[in-house]
DNA sequence: ATATAATTGTTAGAAATCTAAACATTAGTA
DNA sequence: TACTAATGTTTAGATTTCTAACAATTATAT
C-alpha cells in the first residue's frame, strides 16, 4: 500500500530511532543524546547554538540534555577567549568513546536499512532527500545559506 | 554535502513536523494530536492499541494525547458490544472538521515538498522509503547478538 | 560613555514521549 | 469452576521537546 511522504518520513526515523537505542541499551545513553554526541565527535568545541542548530532542536531543549550530559562526565562546558556569553561543549573521554559507540551504530543501522540498495539508488535517494530537504526548508524568496 | 541517511531522515520529518504546526496554528493543535486526527479520519472507532501502532507511539503515550483530545471535545471514547477491555475512539464533528484541516495541510506541505520531483521520482522515493521501512523493520534471520 | 540592539543561554511551564509496572478484563485450560 | 495466561489501557516517574519570557553579555550607534 502507498503512504503518504510525511508517515514514511516519520515511520522511518521513529524506527531508526528505536533501533538505534536498541542497539545501544547498553550504554544508558538516553533519546536526545546520541546525537549530540555525533554531532560533537566531529566538532568538539562546538558553541550550543551551533548544535542545536545541527541536532535541530531548540537551544533551551538542549540546555536540559546537556545538563544531563554534564552529570554522566560525557561533556564539559567552557568559556573561552574571553567571551562569557558563548559556551563551548566538549566531550571528555567517556563521552567520546561513547560517541564512536553511537557512531558505529547509527552505521550499523544505516546499513541494515539500505540494505539490497544500489549505489546508484543510493545516491539518488540521497538526492531526493536532500532536495526536500531545500523545498521545505524555503521559506520563500530568501536564499541565505548558511555553513 | 552528502549527509547520512539518519540525518536526513530526521532532519527532514522535524521540518516536515514544523511546517505542519505552523501551518495549523490558529486551531491550538498541539504536537501530538494531528497525526491522531489523521488516522482517525479514515479509521474512525479504532481501538487505541490499533492508534498507537499506526501513529508509531506507545499506548502509554497516546493514553495522555487522548486525554488531551477529549478534554477539547475532539473525540469521545466508547466502550462496544460489551467488551470492556477495549475503547474505541471515534471524532466529534469538531474533530472532523480539525482532521479534515490537518488533511489539508499535511498534503499542502507534502506539495511543497516534492516541488520539481517529477512523476518517476516520486514513485522512486516511495519505494526507496518503503523499503527502508521493511529493511529497519526486518528482525528476522541476521546476526541477531543480543536476544 | 551611555543607551540601545542583538546574541547566547537559561528558566518556567506545558506537552509528548519513553519504559516499567500495575490494573482490569477476557480467554484458555485443567 | 477456578487457575493461569494474554490483552488493552492506565499510572508513575523520567527525559525530551516546545514556546515564551528573562538574564547576561556583546556589539552598535549616538
Amino acid at each position: 500500500m502507498k503512504e503518504t511522504l510525511h508517515y514514511l518520513l516519520m515511520a522511518n526515523h521513529v524506527l531508526f530511532q528505536k533501533a538505534l537505542l536498541a542497539g545501544i541499551k547498553d550504554t544508558k545513553l538516553t533519546l536526545g543524546q546520541p546525537k549530540v554526541l555525533d554531532y560533537l565527535r566531529n566538532h568538539d568545541g562546538a558553541v550550543q547554538k551551533e548544535i542545536a542548530a545541527a541536532c535541530h532542536i531548540e537551544p533551551a531543549t538542549l540546555t536540559s540534555v546537556l545538563l544531563g550530559m554534564e552529570n554522566k562526565e560525557l561533556i564539559t562546558r567552557q568559556m573561552q577567549n574571553g567571551n562569557r556569553r558563548s559556551l563551548y561543549v566538549f566531550l571528555t573521554g567517556k563521552g567520546r568513546e561513547l560517541a564512536e559507540r553511537a557512531t558505529l551504530e547509527f552505521d550499523k543501522i544505516e546499513e541494515k536499512a539500505l540494505y539490497g540498495f544500489t549505489d546508484a539508488e543510493k545516491e539518488a535517494l540521497n538526492d531526493f532527500l536532500t532536495r526536500i530537504h531545500e523545498n521545505i526548508n524555503d521559506k520563500g524568496g530568501t536564499t541565505d545559506d548558511e555553513n
